[in-house]
DNA sequence: TAAATTAGTTACAAATTGCAACTAACAAAA
DNA sequence: TTTTGTTAGTTGCAATTTGTAACTAATTTA
């Protein structure tokens, strides 16, 4: 006889707080675990979610309401050992997120941690969040990626700053302004400048919009 | 009350034949589809199965008898209309291997089709095949991955035929050569050449050791 | 009005890539 | 034995891309 599996969802929400990637964790409201931070995640409804895409919508609302600009499938992590309730298999997703929008949701029990100064997390979520985090790094190299986490509005300094968070490492930034042009994926809001303090303020770009929901990528990376 | 979800495994095998990119197919022995050609698949087994690799591994052996030089997750592919049986998670697995060892194998019930000349397949298999068909076009572009198509020994001209299979598109000979000596992962075989005819016989090369479970990364593409 | 600071550009050197033409080595035909 | 045809493999150079330093621009504050 089959023995049953038990079927989540988790999802790995990354975003970009004092220039550092940062996941956002949930604290967990039922055993195993109860009350510690974790990844948002939850039971996929046979019922209700139509594929699983829409259950990591459905519980990525339930636990932060938000809806990401962005939301992919990660990978999957599925085995007898992960979960103390037995075999189970998590397909996880990876979502960017602005950071001024989850302050703003106030929603309740979640916690922003820099992705380089987690603790210990229950079942393999530290494993989970380091293959994000490698997915980004790979991403962000070579795609307008990081551009979800910078809000409707931001200037090119602050992009780059996101994009050198993602990568972990700085960047020129002629090649950096080089690349965005080669991308194409920003549009000038014209007339509107960025000053933060006693220097030249900065121009003010915007995603264009065919790029909303439409990852661009480079031919060579940057 | 929780419906139960199907909790299965699948296996994009991929393979050169005629210098094209080609998919192994398995004819299924048991209903749904019962008699058509699909991916290698089968249900994971909790009691047996450590995790979802563990699964794969196992399911490989059992359809085609091989265990393939490269292995590694692609996807999952999960909802309520893709099996006629219910709601299903499929944990997608993406394996090479050199046709030789398909051929040798003489697994009864295997057909290899080259990937753009596939017919309509049972479940979401033809999207899943392009799913894989993307991931080793995209991959291949910046990494040793055909290098397991390749087999034991190969020579440059037949690694370059495999490359641009993969590739879906021809390369040039000189920058070719050039980046699979910046990969390093190749070591000559002293005093082996093979000639395919009236004409000068070409090196014969080889994996180096450390790299026959360890795929390497270019920092820029070919 | 000058100083400080960051935004953004320019010019050029260095590195990488693509191409064409070359040499090398073999088998088969003459 | 020499010539021819064919593929293997290399070389040199032009074209493109990338990295760097130094420049100009625009702002606030002293």
């Amino acid at each position: 006889m089959m023995q049953s599996i038990i079927a989540t969802i988790d999802v790995v929400l990354l975003t970009i707080q004092d220039d550092r990637l940062c996941v956002v964790l949930s604290k967990r409201d039922k055993e195993p675990y109860a009350n510690l931070d974790a990844l948002p995640g939850g039971y996929i409804h046979a019922e209700e979610d139509r594929d699983s895409l829409d259950a990591a919508v459905r519980i990525l609302q339930q636990k932060t309401s938000l809806i990401p600009p962005y939301l992919e499938q990660l990978r999957t992590f599925a085995g007898a050992s992960r979960d103390p309730r037995g075999w189970s298999i998590s397909v996880v997703y990876f979502a960017l997120v602005n950071n001024d929008l989850i302050i703003s949701s106030q929603q309740p029990g979640l916690t922003i941690c820099p992705v380089d100064e987690l603790r210990r997390l229950p079942f393999d979520h530290n494993e989970i969040i380091e293959t994000a985090v490698d997915r980004i790094r790979n991403k962000s190299q070579y795609s307008s990626l990081p551009c979800y986490l910078a809000g409707e509005t931001f200037t090119l300094p602050r992009l780059q700053k996101i994009y050198e968070a993602c990568l972990g490492e700085g960047l020129n930034k002629v090649s950096f302004r080089r690349k965005m042009d080669e991308l194409g994926v920003l549009e000038e809001i014209p007339g509107q400048t960025e000053s933060g303090g006693a220097h030249r303020p900065a121009q003010v770009y915007g995603l264009k919009s065919e790029f909303k929901n439409q990852l661009k990528l480079l031919e060579r990376g940057l």
